[in-house]
DNA sequence: AGCACGCCGACT
DNA sequence: GTCGGCGTGCTC
C-alpha cells in the first residue's frame, strides 16, 4: 500500500476525482480509506479523505507528492461511508467530496492555515530593492525600518511558530516586511490544516496517592492552611468520584482555585485535564423505562422484523401503523435486541417532532448510550455527540437527516419515523434523501431498516406494493388498530364558505367557537393548527392595489406584529411596516391574511383571559424555547397550543381534547403535485392528537373545499381510499411514484440570460435523449423513457436577486437519467463561462419551487 | 477555490 | 520599451 487516492477539499468539477499521493513510512499504520489527511495541493495544502489505497511503484506516477499531515487519530469515516458517499455523488449528482463532507460534523471542516518560523537564512544586508549586497562593507539599508524586521523576527522567535493571522495583527503594517523577509528565507511558511473546533478539556482534580497517606498528610498540614486543609479532607470523603471537575470543588467548598493549587504544588493532590463532552442534557434525568408488553398486532409485526434483525440480513419494512399504535415501543424493542447482539442502531426523526418528549423515551429506556444530534445543539455539542458514537460510547443514535451518516461499526439497524416528511431531503447539496441513504446504507451493511408512518408516502407504499423500485421494496406491515384500544376521534368538516353565507367572517367558525368554549369551561385543553407559512399573508392598499413585496424575491412580504416590520419568508429582507400607502399616500392600508399572530390575538378579544401558548418559527428560534413551551402547556400553564405544523408531530398531551384545524386548504392551493398528499398526511396527524388517553377528543377541520377527496379520506381516517384515489391521479399526470423527477433550476441575475440558458437546457437534454432513443415514451406505462416540462419561471421566479427559470425531467426506468441531466448542466456551465450563471439540479425533489 | 502563466494598454 | 490588466488552465 504506497499510495492513497485522495479527494481534495476544493469543491469545483474539475478536482472532483481521487488525486494520488505517496504515503509516508511512518504514516503507514495512521492511513486507512476514511482517513482525513493534509495534503500538498498545488501551491497550497488542502484536507483531503482517503477514499481507497493501492500498492504501486510510485516511480510510475509522475510528479507524485506525499502526504503531509493525517488529521484525526482514528479514521473520520469508515470504509462503508466512504461507498456510500460515492453513490449520493453518483444518485443526486454532486461533487463526492460534498458528499463526504455532508457525513461529518462542521467542527471537523478543516481550512488551511499558514504558519511562519524562522528560516535558516541569517538576515543579509539588502539594499531598497531587495538586492543582496554581502560584499559591501557599508551598513545595510533595511525595507522600512530595520527595527521593524528585527521586531518581527524576534516576534517569531519568541513563539517558534506562529500563525500568519497572529503575526499580521501584531504588526498591522508590516505585511511587507513579512513578505519580503519570507522572498529572502529569513522567515519560512508552512501550511497546515486546522479543525474549526477543539475538544472541550477540563480540568478535574484527583489526589496524588492513597487517601490512607492523604489523610495522614492532612493531619501534617499547618493550621494556617486552613482553607487547603478544607479541600483536602473534601477530596478524601469524596474518594468515591474521584477525579472531580475543579469547578464543582470550588463551588462546593467556596475557595478560589489558587487554594487548590497550593495543594497540588505541596503534591498532595493532582490536576490534570481532562477531555469531556459537551452533553447538552447533562443534569437531567430520564425516567428509566422498561419495554412495555406489546399487543397481538404489535407482536406480530415485532417478530417479523427481529428475525431480520437477528439474522444480521438486510430488509426492508414498511411499517403503517395509526397514531397512537404503538410504534414507538417496536421501535425501542427492536433496538434493544439489535444493541444486545452487539450491533448499533439509528434512529431518523424529522427535525421538528425531535421534541424533548422523544428524546426521553430513548434516554429512558437506553441511558447513556444514546446520541442525540439535531439542528438546535452547538456546533461544539454535536461534535461531541458524534465523537461519542466514533469511539463507541453510544450505540444508539436519535437524529434528524444528517443521523443517517452515524460513524457506527457495526450497523444493525435503521429506523426512520414519520417516513412521509419532507424535511428528510436535504434543499441543499448535497440534496439526498435520508431514506434513500438509509436503505443504501444498510444494503452495504446488512442492516434492517424500519419506515415507519401513519401515512406512509406514495413512493415508499407503492414501492412496498409493487416491488418495482430500484433501490428498495419494503415489506408492508400493518397495524390498524390503536395499542389502547381506544378509538380514533371523531372529525367534523366545517364548511367556511357556509358560514361566509350566513353572515361569519370571522377566522372561527361557529363550531369551533363554542367547542373552544366549553373545552375551556372544562377546564380541558385545545390545539389549534394554523397550516399557513408566512407567505400567504400580505401587505394590500386598499385604494391602489400595492401589494408590499420583496425587492430581492419578488415574493410578497408578511407582517411581524411583535416587530411592526415586514419580512421576507425567503431571503431574510426586513423593513419598516408603512402607515401609509408608499405607491399612492392612502391610508387604505391593510394587512391580509391569517397568520398565527393574528389568530392569537383574535382568540384574546373572543375569549377574554383565555391563556394561549404560540408556537411558530418567530416563538421557538431561542435554544429551547420549544421544549419550554411544551412544557408549559402540558403543566397546563395554558388552555390553548396554537401553532403550525410543529404542534402536529408526535405530540401527546392527556389532556387535550380539541383540536382545530383553521384552514384545512392553504396547503391544496399550492403549485405541488403532492399538495393532496401533504394534506392528508398534515390532517391525518393533527387529528391523532386528539384523545390519545382516557378523554374522547374531538376534532374540527375548517375548510373551503370540503368535499376535496383528501380531507374527506382523512376526516374518516381512511388511507386506503385517499391512497387509491391519490394513486389515481398520479398516473394520469405521470408523477411519482409512476416516474422520477429531475428538477433543473437555472438561475441568473440577469433575467434574459436565465430564460435562454433555460431553453438552451430543455433543447440539449432533448436533443441528446432523443440520440439514445429515451425521449417521449412515457404514455406507455411499460417503458423505460424520458420526458421533459419546461422551461417555465419557478415558482419563485426572483430569489435573493436572482431570476429563476426551471425544466423539470420525468423519467422511468433503466436509463442514466441522472447522469444526463448533469452532463448537459456541464456542457452548458462550460459554454457560457459565467461564474453568474448557477445551475441546480435536483433528483427526486419535495418541494417545487 | 487559489494561484501562476501569458498576452495587450498607460507609464518611467 | 516595462508594469500590470485579468482570461485560462492546473493542481497528484
Amino acid at each position: 500500500m504506497d499510495i492513497a487516492k485522495v479527494i481534495v477539499d476544493v469543491p469545483v468539477r474539475s478536482t472532483d476525482r481521487t488525486f494520488d499521493y505517496s504515503i509516508p513510512e511512518s504514516f503507514k499504520v495512521w492511513i486507512e480509506v476514511g482517513s482525513r489527511v493534509a495534503v500538498p495541493f498545488g501551491h497550497r495544502t488542502v484536507q483531503g479523505f482517503v477514499v481507497s489505497l493501492e500498492s504501486g511503484d510510485i516511480r510510475t506516477i509522475k510528479g507524485i507528492k506525499p502526504i503531509q499531515e493525517v488529521l484525526d487519530l482514528v479514521p473520520p469515516l469508515s470504509p462503508e461511508l466512504v461507498e456510500l458517499a460515492d453513490w449520493i455523488s453518483e444518485r443526486y449528482a454532486c461533487r463526492r467530496i460534498s458528499a463526504l463532507q455532508a457525513m461529518l460534523p462542521t467542527a471537523l471542516k478543516g481550512k488551511a492555515e499558514r504558519l511562519i518560523s524562522l528560516g535558516d537564512t541569517e538576515p543579509e544586508p539588502v539594499n531598497e530593492e531587495g538586492t543582496l549586497f554581502p560584499d559591501e562593507e557599508w551598513f545595510p539599508i533595511f525595507l522600512g525600518t530595520g527595527g521593524e524586521e528585527k521586531e518581527i523576527a524576534d516576534f517569531v522567535r519568541r513563539g517558534g511558530e506562529v500563525s500568519m493571522k497572529q503575526l499580521t495583527r501584531a504588526f498591522p503594517d508590516g505585511v511587507e516586511t513579512i513578505k519580503f523577509m519570507l522572498r529572502r528565507g529569513v522567515l519560512r511558511e508552512s501550511q497546515s490544516i486546522k479543525d474549526k473546533m477543539g475538544k472541550k478539556k477540563l480540568k478535574a482534580v484527583d489526589l496524588a496517592m492513597e487517601p490512607e497517606s492523604a489523610r495522614e498528610a492532612l493531619s501534617k498540614l499547618p493550621a494556617r492552611s486552613a482553607r487547603q486543609k478544607e479541600v483536602l479532607s473534601f477530596l478524601i470523603d469524596m474518594e468515591a468520584v474521584l477525579p472531580m471537575p475543579l469547578k464543582d470543588v470550588l463551588s462546593a467548598l467556596q475557595v478560589t482555585a489558587s487554594t487548590v493549587k497550593g495543594l497540588e504544588d505541596k503534591g498532595l493532590i493532582e490536576i490534570t485535564e481532562v477531555e469531556v463532552y459537551r452533553d447538552p442534557y447533562r443534569g437531567r434525568d430520564f425516567k428509566p423505562s422498561d419495554p412495555l408488553p406489546l399487543t397481538a398486532e404489535q407482536q406480530a409485526v415485532f417478530d417479523r422484523i427481529i428475525g431480520a434483525v437477528e439474522q444480521q440480513r438486510h430488509e426492508v419494512f414498511l411499517l403503517h401503523g395509526v397514531t397512537g399504535s404503538g410504534k414507538t415501543e417496536i421501535y425501542l424493542q427492536c433496538i434493544q435486541r439489535c444493541v444486545q447482539q452487539g450491533r448499533q442502531a439509528i434512529v431518523l426523526v424529522p427535525e421538528i417532532s425531535l421534541t424533548p418528549q422523544m428524546v426521553e423515551r430513548f434516554k429512558g429506556r437506553f441511558g447513556s448510550g444514546v446520541a442525540v444530534m439535531h439542528s438546535r445543539l452547538s456546533s461544539g455539542e454535536r461534535y461531541d455527540e458524534w465523537r461519542k458514537i466514533r469511539e463507541g460510547k453510544a450505540s444508539v443514535a436519535v437524529g434528524a437527516r444528517s443521523a443517517v451518516f452515524a460513524p457506527f461499526s457495526n450497523l444493525g439497524l435503521i429506523i426512520m419515523d414519520e417516513e412521509h416528511e419532507t424535511s428528510y431531503k436535504q434543499e441543499e447539496n448535497p440534496r439526498y434523501h435520508a431514506r434513500d441513504v438509509a436503505v443504501r446504507r444498510a444494503m452495504l451493511g446488512d442492516a434492517a431498516v424500519i419506515l415507519g408512518s401513519a401515512t406512509p408516502s406514495l413512493e415508499s407504499y407503492y414501492a412496498a406494493r409493487s416491488k418495482i423500485d430500484d433501490l428498495f421494496s419494503p415489506v408492508l406491515l400493518e397495524m390498524p388498530s390503536r395499542a389502547l384500544g381506544n378509538q380514533l376521534p371523531a372529525v367534523q368538516i366545517v364548511d367556511m364558505r357556509e358560514e361566509l353565507k350566513e353572515g361569519n367572517r370571522s377566522m372561527f367558525s361557529r363550531a369551533l367557537h363554542s367547542a373552544i368554549q366549553s373545552r375551556l369551561e372544562r377546564g380541558e385543553q385545545s390545539v389549534l393548527l394554523l397550516n399557513r407559512r408566512g407567505f400567504s399573508t400580505f401587505v394590500m392598499c386598499r385604494s391602489c392595489g400595492y401589494v408590499a413585496g420583496c425587492p430581492e424575491c419578488d415574493i410578497s412580504l408578511t407582517y411581524h406584529s411583535r416587530s411592526n416590520n415586514l419580512r421576507c419568508h425567503y431571503c431574510g429582507h426586513a423593513e419598516p411596516a408603512p402607515e401609509i400607502c408608499p405607491e399612492c399616500g392612502s391610508e387604505h392600508i391593510r394587512f391580509f391574511g391569517t397568520g398565527t399572530q393574528r389568530v392569537e390575538e383574535e382568540l384574546g378579544k373572543l375569549f377574554p383571559g383565555i391563556r394561549v401558548i404560540r408556537m411558530d418559527v418567530d416563538t421557538t428560534t431561542e435554544k429551547g424555547s420549544h421544549e419550554k413551551l411544551l412544557g408549559q402547556f402540558r403543566d397546563k400553564k395554558a388552555d390553548v397550543l396554537l401553532g403550525t405544523q410543529m404542534v402536529a408531530k408526535g405530540l401527546d398531551f392527556p389532556d387535550v381534547t380539541l383540536v382545530g384545524v383553521i384552514t384545512a386548504d392553504s396547503a391544496l392551493n399550492l403549485p405541488d403535485f403532492r399538495a393532496a398528499e401533504k394534506t392528508f398526511q398534515l390532517l391525518t396527524q393533527v387529528a391523532g392528537r386528539a384523545g390519545r388517553h382516557t378523554l374522547p377528543g374531538e376534532v374540527l377541520v375548517q375548510s373551503y373545499t370540503p368535499d376535496h377527496y383528501s380531507i374527506v379520506h382523512a376526516s374518516r381516517h381512511d388511507y386506503a381510499s385517499f391512497i387509491k384515489d391519490e394513486l389515481k391521479h398520479r398516473k394520469a399526470l405521470h408523477y411519482p411514484p409512476y416516474c422520477r423527477l429531475i428538477l433543473v433550476t437555472v438561475s441568473h441575475e440577469q433575467m434574459p440570460v436565465a430564460l435562454r440558458m433555460a431553453e438552451n437546457y430543455a433543447m440539449n437534454i432533448q436533443g441528446k435523449a432523443r440520440q439514445r432513443r429515451w425521449f417521449g415514451s412515457l404514455d406507455k406505462l411499460t417503458a423505460d423513457g424520458l420526458d421533459l416540462l419546461g422551461p417555465v419561471a419557478s415558482p419563485l421566479p426572483r430569489l435573493k436577486g436572482r431570476y429563476r427559470f426551471q425544466c423539470m425531467v420525468k423519467w422511468r426506468g433503466a436509463i442514466d437519467a441522472i447522469g444526463l441531466a448533469r452532463e448537459v448542466a456541464e456542457e452548458l456551465e462550460d459554454s457560457l463561462r459565467d461564474p453568474v450563471l448557477q445551475l441546480s439540479i435536483d433528483v427526486d425533489p419535495q418541494m417545487l419551487m
